[in-house]
DNA sequence: TATTGTTATACTCTATAACTATA
DNA sequence: TATAGTTATAGAGTATAACAATA
């Protein structure tokens, strides 16, 4: 967001500005997750990456830069970050030691657990709008789209280098 | 986002996770955008200045940044970058020589011109998974949502400081 | 020699605040 | 005194490349 979206240039109902709309929406979508996120002391990237170490745990910072599309040093300074907040651990690995294992502390699986609820209340501000039927009809349609561009279903693509913004 | 959107943490289906789809499905076409437009040497931040003053001509900068929801100083460096690439043209003025009159040169009238091409077959890219109808549905459920959010029909809401991503 | 993680460094982007010129 | 624009400066974020430890 750094983020810059343009705006339509072209058409002027919905149905020629999708790739627009989806664009301006997600981006409003982010910065909202972000606000309730700041309350915790986290940033949406945090939490991405405690996630994947959540699923996978004992994971290595290869293994995590290569599934965010990052650098390797990146990933140093991230979860420097999340150690010094208590909710990562560095296991340097008895079986090959120059790998790390990354591993939740309790405190960082208790910030998961709590993330729950944030998601969830975060999930029903941003469809308020919608009736059960649309919430369920949109996320089939951008589950679609996702899938068409070969979205990873729970990675976001926000990692790598992102421009301001765009239709 | 730069870049980072989590990943749902909670439902597996669409419907309990649209919000981060929305981010990371806009995400995705957000930088699909600035690729297209890295072509021709320009940001995607880029094109919403020069849409807003094709259709504003001689806004002052004042106007621009309160449009934007920047700050002053960071529009100084935004139209000089157009002003260098010869897109806009600055001119003081009569009225209250404080004010600079922002204008599209004719070169910038042009590009804004091929802008149509370029939209138009990023969003048939977009959206090339869906149908006719699905097009017409998704962009209905967008604008209702994005208008419950009170986003303005042509800002993108990317130029405030953009956190790396979220749901 | 190759790989994992780290550090050092430079670059970009953005905001804040001070400044100029106009009013 | 107030406003439009500009400049100077500092901070955050990220990438590249060099490096240390280990294999």
């Amino acid at each position: 967001m750094s983020e810059q979206e343009p705006g339509p240039v072209f058409g002027r109902d919905p149905s020629t500005r999708v790739a627009f709309l989806l664009s301006q929406v997600g981006s409003m979508a982010a910065s909202q997750f972000a606000d309730r996120l700041a309350d915790l002391g986290l940033q949406p990237s945090d939490i991405g990456i405690l996630r994947l170490i959540l699923l996978n745990p004992g994971m290595s910072q290869q293994d995590l830069a290569s599934k965010l599309g990052v650098v390797p040093s990146r990933v140093v300074s991230l979860v420097d970050g999340l150690e010094s907040k208590g909710l990562v651990e560095r296991r340097r690995s008895t079986r090959d030691r120059r790998n790390q294992e990354l591993h939740l502390t309790e405190y960082g699986g208790q910030i998961m657990g709590r993330m729950r609820d944030i998601g969830s209340a975060h999930e029903r501000h941003v469809v308020q709008a919608l009736s059960e039927d649309e919430r369920l009809v949109l996320g089939e349609l951008l589950a679609k789209v996702a899938a068409s561009h070969g979205l990873a279903a729970d990675v976001h693509p926000g990692y790598r280098a992102a421009p301001p913004s765009s239709p």
